[in-house]
DNA sequence: CTGAAAGCGCTTACAG
DNA sequence: CTGAAAGCGCTTACAG
């Protein structure tokens, strides 16, 4: 059997309260005591039973998520994994309470973080947007000692305790790598298109691509972005009119999300007309573009993955318990027709 | 305050010792009672807390991994993620159990195997060998009621309960398709490299490789495999065989280990006359190649997800506890340069 | 600075 | 078929 908290106090000659308090390091010990304690645990293995603890606690750990709304297809998938993994964590007392903020309202959004007790709660994930009365909410959470992680889309500069989400540079850097590889020995040009470049992970995807295009590719030239403000019928018009006005155009990177309207602009044009196209996120619809040969790579960060990350590590700010940093790491997943989950 | 058995088994007019039998499922109660508990679990929306089940179950849970011995990189990754997640889950109530076997040895692995007390284990995680002693060994656990899983390579005819790895058809045809792209608008001569071809994730590597290459790049055809035996010297010989003696040859898929000698054999080449690149699994030496251009994709299965995800596979076949099958899913993940981890 | 005792929410013999 | 009581390994007021 392993050691107890019983087995160090009787080793160490003290009492189940001084081996709580040396455990959990807390104040009112004295030195010598504190050492001795301590050696006992080297000595006989001591590892505290987290399910003990947590019990004697008696306390549940309550996460809030917040989503953007809205019709984006990643955010929805985020907000059901979300509930997903409040499903499979409640028995191990954690609980999940995931709310919808209008999109790109930082104020909204401020609005929610106020209305948080930092009494009540253990912990906050949320897709930031960064806005002043974001920075000020999330200044006021830092000081009352509540854990926050961004998803997704990272605030920098905000107090945050860790990022939870893809390095969208090098996600940028790897479209441009995947559409220079695929389009070996052809000269052209590449569409981009963003849903709004006010927008830091999409700035920084055109950053990355930009990058690699310039320096290796020099076949290959990067057009200006055009804004299809991730909606379908307007990512569809602009599709339309920038293929239709450059003969030349060999590739498309769509940055955002609008792939929808990107899938409409495509299946319209005959075949051999149509660019290397590689996209961003994972769905019903770019997986079946991928399946038909419409679009040839997918960039995909795991939804479920950046859940569960977002929890481990919240709690791991509370509990003392440590990370394995391999584990959080979020990975950009390259999809193509022939490795899809 | 979440309800507990108590406001269960009050409400219901019970005891607890019956409200217990219940949530588990165990025999010996009239099943007019079982309703009016269920019922009452229902409206309360009990939800069991676990940590106090474990802890008064006071079983500690003891998962046995057994993982080939040598100096296969990814294997001794295996095993060091084993040990990282032992420590880890050591405050859970896990106890982890590490040991290896000659690889490719199937009576060492079936001695291991029968050497394991059922009453003393909780589950087993094994890198399989096909041969009969194996299957034999796993039956008797099998009718023993303990959980078993196969890693990274699986034996589909034998009794396990599950398969932790990558779909090897698949990565093959990732592979294929990876070099078919690379190589648009070239025509020559693909050599593939394996360990050797008694090993089931190879052969079927192998297989998903040709179903691409044969059915859509007819200006590439892949040579017979050489094998090189998953080691340096070898591999690196063949492979320096193989591209003098065919210089048509304009890309390599590597499919089993020895990075190392295939690194060696492309170094010595002068650069206009390296073939196209695929290999598998990350580490610090194919990591330098990618960054260096000698290879130009690799494909990789994270042992650490492999790892976490066959203790929780075994826990969930012991505990109720449901998985979330996405987080079960173990992805073909496709490096470049630009998004290694 | 230290300790005795109660309690967290389950499960487990044991008795009936 | 059902229940009363003890116990799992921690933590927490409270007393000293």
């Amino acid at each position: 059997m392993r050691p107890t908290v019983h087995d160090v106090a009787h080793a160490a000659g003290v009492s189940l309260a001084t081996v709580d308090r040396v455990i959990n390091g807390r104040e009112g010990v004295r030195a010598s005591t504190v050492q001795r304690v301590e050696a006992v645990i080297r000595q006989l293995g001591f590892v505290r039973n987290q399910a003990a603890a947590n019990l004697a606690k008696g306390r549940v750990y309550r996460i809030v998520f917040i989503i953007p709304e809205g019709a984006n297809t990643f955010m929805r998938r985020l907000e059901s994994e979300a509930r997903e993994a409040g499903r499979q964590m409640a028995p191990d007392g954690i609980e999940l309470c995931v709310v919808t903020a209008p999109a790109f309202d930082g104020q909204a959004l401020a609005d929610i973080l106020n209305g948080l007790d930092p009494n009540e709660i253990g912990g906050v994930a949320l897709v930031a947007t960064e806005a002043p009365p974001v920075r000020q909410a999330l200044a006021r959470l830092h000081s009352a000692n509540v854990p926050v992680v961004t998803l997704v889309s990272d605030a920098p500069s905000f107090q945050r305790h860790r990022y939870v989400g893809i390095d969208n540079v090098a996600a940028g850097r790897t479209a441009a790598s995947l559409l220079g590889r695929f389009l070996r020995g052809v000269s052209g040009k590449i569409a981009l298109v963003a849903g709004s470049m006010l927008v830091r992970d999409h700035v920084e995807r055109r950053m990355g691509f930009d990058q690699v295009i310039r320096t290796e590719y020099p076949n290959l030239e990067a057009l200006p972005v055009v804004e299809g403000r991730d909606d379908r019928p307007s990512t569809r018009r602009i599709v339309e009119e920038c293929l239709d006005r450059d003969p030349d155009i060999v590739g498309l990177y769509n940055i955002g999300a609008g792939n929808l309207g990107l899938i409409e602009a495509l299946s319209e044009r005959p075949t051999e007309r149509r660019p290397m196209v590689v996209a961003h996120e994972l769905s019903v619809h770019t997986r079946a573009a991928l399946e038909s040969g419409l679009f040839h790579a997918i960039i995909n960060q795991d939804a479920g993955h950046e859940v569960r990350s977002a929890i481990r590590t919240l709690r791991s700010l509370t509990d003392q318990r440590t990370l394995i940093e391999g584990q959080e790491h979020i990975r950009i997943e390259v999809y193509l027709r022939d490795n899809l989950p």
